[in-house]
DNA sequence: CTAGTTTTCAAACCATCGTTTCAAACGAAC
DNA sequence: GTTCGTTTGAAACGATGGTTTGAAAACTAG
């Protein structure tokens, strides 16, 4: 009845290791099962075996990481909140209590790394059925307790409003995750993908101003 | 010698608007040139005689959407120069020389509409070697273009970070681009993804708000 | 008309895909 | 050591992928 105790985690850990750098490459229909039992190491088998099917395998391979980015995430909002009482919170904080663990995430290498975040931006940038609904699967609830802390924040701007403002936000963010180089070399050297701490705080003061900003209609809040 | 000119135009069209559509549903390798010949209603064998591979198939895709698109960036952005003269141009209409007619593309249903900026979406947002690279091939010139008249739109922003912001606005651009019922989806109807000329507002008050603001090391431009 | 080219078609080719099978190897409990 | 559930291995399955083939069909030119 006892569990094998180390080799099938090794195993388990070798797949999702070469499925997160393979995803990420190559995309879902891109990576194959071959090339990523092959990589790891193990059997084709095995990851049928441990994970039951491609998609599952993907499945596991967001959980993985995801859960601690938005548990940090929740976290910090609760330190907001607990800190400003009941006074308004401010935008920038929010802000970096979504944006900064996703970023940070970036430089703990033994964490992902890079791989997982041009994953994440690639599974939200596919338009694809099924990636979709992981996809609110995975980040409903984050959406859910982030939406009326921003709308206390910015209590003047109407509610389309804020929520096309999110989107706007969620559009840097993923396509900041998604790509960690090409900028570097696009500016030739001048920006620096790997300065995160300086990265964060570009991308919140950015999305400040674009989230307090005066709106077509109307009002400035 | 002489073509025959009118089945083979149509067959080419009919087998581009299929490819656009499933492309950017399905991307790169979920769509198959079988589904795309079968939804064009031609022969499997048609795409590769007119197109010679699947790759140059996309490449053709993207092509006859993007050059027009570009050439009414640069048309507006020549426009914006002429009015302004010698003084120093609004970000606004910066801006929305580089948002507007990439996203009002999505409106002209006869010309390509929401299924091209879903595809290029999910191209921008795709980190794989050759797509990356028609990416670099198809938007240097607007870049190079582009990134001067912002400079002097905002004379007091530092080179390292309008490059920043540029790709933050290039982030939006994609994410809204890429999606155009999803919000509406989430946003439980609320959100109007039809609203062009509302997001085009929306944008472009939301984007020139972060690239005038404050940034991180001092002063306001 | 005929000759010659361009375009279409059904079929086949060969590779690769995700998944399954089943027997061998392994590890812990008795 | 024997037993039993867990894990791995090589091979095969059925399906689908992009691409090619060679002949029929459609067209233009003379």
């Amino acid at each position: 009845m006892g569990a094998a105790t180390k080799s099938p985690e090794k195993t388990r850990k070798a797949i999702l290791d070469a499925a997160e750098r393979l995803f990420a490459d190559k995309g879902f229909e891109g990576a194959s099962m071959r090339r990523i039992t092959s990589d790891a190491g193990v059997n084709i088998a095995a990851a049928n075996y441990h994970f039951g099917s491609k998609e599952a395998l993907l499945k596991a391979t967001l959980s993985r990481r995801i859960g601690p980015v938005n548990e940090e995430r929740l976290r910090l909002l609760d330190e907001i909140e607990a800190r400003c009482g009941g006074r308004r919170p401010a935008v920038e904080k929010v802000l970096e209590a979504l944006v900064a663990p996703a970023l940070r995430l970036s430089r703990d290498r033994r964490r992902g790394g890079p791989a997982f975040m041009k994953l994440l931006g690639r599974i939200f940038a596919d338009p694809g059925d099924k990636l979709q609904a992981l996809c609110l699967e995975q980040f409903g609830d984050i959406g859910r307790r982030f939406m009326p802390v921003f709308q206390r924040a910015l209590p003047k701007l109407p509610p389309v409003e804020l929520m096309w403002r999110i989107h706007f936000v969620i559009g840097v963010m993923a396509h900041t995750m998604a790509d960690t180089q090409k900028l570097k070399h696009i500016s030739r050297g001048v920006c620096d993908p790997d300065d995160t701490e300086g990265i964060v705080e570009r991308m919140v003061a950015f999305l400040a101003a674009g989230m307090k900003a005066s709106f077509p209609k109307g009002e400035t809040p």
